[in-house]
DNA sequence: TAATCAAATGCAACACAATTGCATTTGAAT
DNA sequence: ATTCAAATGCAATTGTGTTGCATTTGATTA
């Protein structure tokens, strides 16, 4: 019997599971990120946070990220992103190994989790722990808005 | 014949071909970012470059990420980092599609050119402009250190 | 070689992301 | 209800990157 991944009181367990207090900030940037195929970029989350301080919010993000549960990309831009991690993400042990595609258009990050990713090696004395295939382009909708 | 790639005599050829003035600021650029394996991170350059105004070196990195001269790789923490391009790149037309490795311990990004990478598929509707992988772990450097 | 002028540089001011220290508040446990 | 570490809020600071404008400089041309 499969858990929703995405109520609120998924959130709350996620917050217990990593020791976190239930706050509501904390809630609040877990149900903004949360049924997105796209990243939020770090300017978006602070605007619809208006109420909760910025350095509460990069305290958020920072403790969210070390636990796992959610990942930051880099868009074109050098701005942070940040998505929840739907892999088996632990404390300081991310495997978010999926495609990212940054539209050159509306800027938005997504993460490609079903795309499977080809394997590659790397040469001698490189020791892997991490990857991301990133893709910049058109995304769907700007593609079609371009005809 | 080949020619060589890392001579201040190609520095200068590079500026004459995209029209740029051969000036000190932008060959001392080049030639701090000849001849590594590594990218050379923003605050890097900006110490190497002490004589030189904070505001020229942007322009200049600006103007030489736009005619295809160096491109910009953001490391694990933001930072931007800055490498010439290898490949056939041309003004707003980048094609540095290869394997960057971030390393956790000293943090240098590695442009692996020689690498070819592995082709992949996306869903239907993007269009793919550019792409690279990228991964972090331990460089073969830090690899050896650790033991 | 000297004059010319757009291109490039330098300087001051600014915008914004991110961090730090410390006082105050709050959630969870007793 | 009491307690206290954890979390938040606020003020100040650092660092990256941008913009406007005055000054300098390198290529062109007389
Ligand atoms: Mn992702
Ligand atoms: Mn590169
Ligand atoms: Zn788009
Ligand atoms: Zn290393």
């Amino acid at each position: 019997m499969k858990q929703p991944t995405n109520t609120p009181n998924h959130f709350e367990h996620l917050l217990d599971q990593h020791h976190l207090k239930k706050t509501a900030p904390r809630l609040k940037v877990l149900s903004m990120m949360a049924d997105k195929e796209t990243a939020t970029s770090q300017p978006d989350l602070e605007s619809l946070m208006n109420d909760v301080d910025r350095v509460t919010l990069y305290r958020i993000l920072n403790v969210f990220e070390e636990k796992g549960i959610i990942h930051k990309v880099f868009d074109l831009n050098g701005t942070a992103n940040y998505a929840i991690c739907t892999s088996n993400c632990q404390e300081h042990r991310h495997h978010d190994e999926h495609l990212h595609f940054n539209c050159t258009q509306c800027n938005n990050v997504y993460c490609l989790n079903d795309l499977n990713l080809p394997a590659f090696d790397l040469p001698p004395g490189f020791k892997v722990n991490g990857f991301t295939l990133y893709a910049t382009g058109l995304c769907p909708d700007c593609s079609k808005k371009q005809n």
